[in-house]
DNA sequence: TTGTACGCGTTATCAT
DNA sequence: ATGATAACGCGTACAA
């Protein structure tokens, strides 16, 4: 800056104040000092810029598996909105590794950043939750703003279809036991059923593909005619095992999944599933937390629409 | 640290010896000091530790776009090697806009990170070639270092192949035309055919799962007997309309991939593809732009070996 | 309208 | 082994 301030002829403070756009500079001082910007190919020092104002215009949003379909139209929503009040994005992969969760939220405790988006479910320690918003799946602590679905009203009507598909013998595969999404999920779950599930009907993976095959396989003994996957990756897991065991998907079993990702659609058959507003959650997260660290107070309407999406995957009972 | 300072009695010169893990402190000096820390929930501040030492001990990983599921693994890869060597890693999502690509390659001309790793096969401007490392696709720029597989020797023994299963009427969907992948997987489709290709047997296609659809739709019109494709989301595509004409894959058709992505394995037919080692690539990646950061000069092993992976989306021709 | 000078939170140099 | 202080690059209060 001190080359741009020198060769435009004025001081760093004018040079500063032209780029900034304050009203205070002169047309033609802020000509020169645009030209020699341009001479000098000068890009301002965020990193010294943000030391002194205290704040970066970054926003860091917190993935725990980078690899997961879920997340990137999240993302592109978050982006859209960030770029539109002048923010930027960053991205960080946790992998659910508490050692890179931390080293990532220091990048706020340390002024890298100006707010957290967490995508994780998992709020990092010692960071106040007035810099934080939630996506998807509910953060424990209640002061953190969410963003989500009704996943327990979502995953009660995909089991409303099956049952007006005419099926009684429904199974559920949830995620990992702890997760909160698969407690909402498998709530809803049991609200359709009234309460009549056969615990040997329920089984619990890990959101992969693989858990989804081998819960299925455990499933087939108990003879179901449909089953609710508490995602998209499971129910995929679900139709290969039902395909090993000669049994046709719709035909002999009817299978639901949970968020459409990309390959829903794409799959063979195309995946039943319910789809979240995956774009327009991140939009709405951006928005709120933007207008957190700019101190604004916006009402929080934090509960978005879901769509159950009937696709190829699902069919009436065969009447046997 | 001014706090911590008069807590544990000290000078901040002191207090950040101490931290930085300096022998110039005595033992009880430091236990005092670590105590303070501890009371205070003191952190470094990065963005001043970086502002003074030039460096951020960041990097940052630009993505074309961050739903791809390539990309996934390759990162880890990147992270596992930056974490070993103390350093953080920061994902960009370019989305192939050039403002967004700009706004964060502003991150590392403004200290806030060290070095490049660029997915996106483009070099933003006015950035040093030597703290740059390309991942995947080629950078045009021959300064900047690059790991890769041979996409031309994959494409060519995926087509090999083939031909070894009997096929001769053999068709090829590539990727947008300017992009040196397609251009490096046409040119070892050609290879393999001895440059004997009816020219009606190839289409381009955008690398997404409805531009292999039309594709495809285009070349059933040439009868063919096997499509090589640039990648496995294309693959997809070509058998889903494969598959709409009533046609089985592998029965009829026979279909290979490239990139062996998550879902390729998992669909139904598992799909036959070129397997590129996407987690040792983002290690290696790692090693190269980390040394390059530390001013070491290191040799540049930048072709990995790629894998052809049978399943069962190829089968040998029908005698007819 | 512009310049001077201080401070943001560190780390390194120099002195003690 | 420790302290005082300058400097990293910027933005702004205050003076002019």
């Amino acid at each position: 800056m001190a080359d741009v301030a020198r060769m435009a002829g004025v001081s760093v403070a004018t040079v500063s104040r032209a780029l900034a756009g304050s009203p205070l500079v002169s047309e033609e001082t802020r000509a020169r000092i645009e030209a020699a910007v341009k001479a000098t190919g000068y890009v301002v020092n965020q990193v010294a810029s943000g030391l002194r104002l205290q704040r970066s215009r970054q926003v860091l949003v917190l993935l725990p598996d980078i690899a997961n379909p879920f997340f990137g139209e999240v993302v592109l929503g978050i982006e859209e909105e960030a770029q539109r009040l002048g923010f930027g994005v960053l991205i960080g992969n946790t992998a659910r590794n508490p050692d890179r969760e931390a080293a990532l939220a220091r990048q706020f405790q340390t002024g890298a950043v100006d707010g957290l988006v967490l995508l994780t479910g998992h709020k990092p320690p010692d960071i106040p939750a007035t810099r934080l918003v939630g996506v998807s799946e509910h953060i424990a602590d209640p002061a953190v703003a969410m963003v989500s679905i009704d996943n327990r009203a979502a995953a009660r009507e995909a089991v409303a279809y099956l049952l007006a598909l005419g099926h009684r013998k429904i199974a559920h595969i949830g995620g990992p036991a702890g997760n909160i999404l698969t407690q909402q999920r498998y709530a809803g779950f049991l609200d359709a059923m009234g309460g009549q599930v056969d615990p040997a009907r329920v089984q619990f993976g890990d959101y992969s593909i693989a858990s989804g095959e081998a819960a299925m396989h455990t499933l087939l003994n108990t003879t179901p005619t449909a089953v609710f996957c508490s995602n998209d990756e499971m129910a995929i897991g679900a139709i290969r095992a039902a395909r090993a065991n000669r049994l046709s998907v719709p035909g002999d079993l009817s299978i639901v999944g949970f968020d459409d990702i990309p390959f829903a659609g794409a799959y063979d058959p195309p995946l039943t599933t319910i789809r979240q507003p995956r774009r327009e959650m991140g939009r709405v997260a951006a928005r709120l937390l933007l207008a957190a660290i700019s101190d604004e107070d916006l009402p929080r309407p934090a509960v978005l629409p879901h769509t159950l999406i009937m696709r190829a995957s699902t069919g009436k009972i065969k009447i046997s």
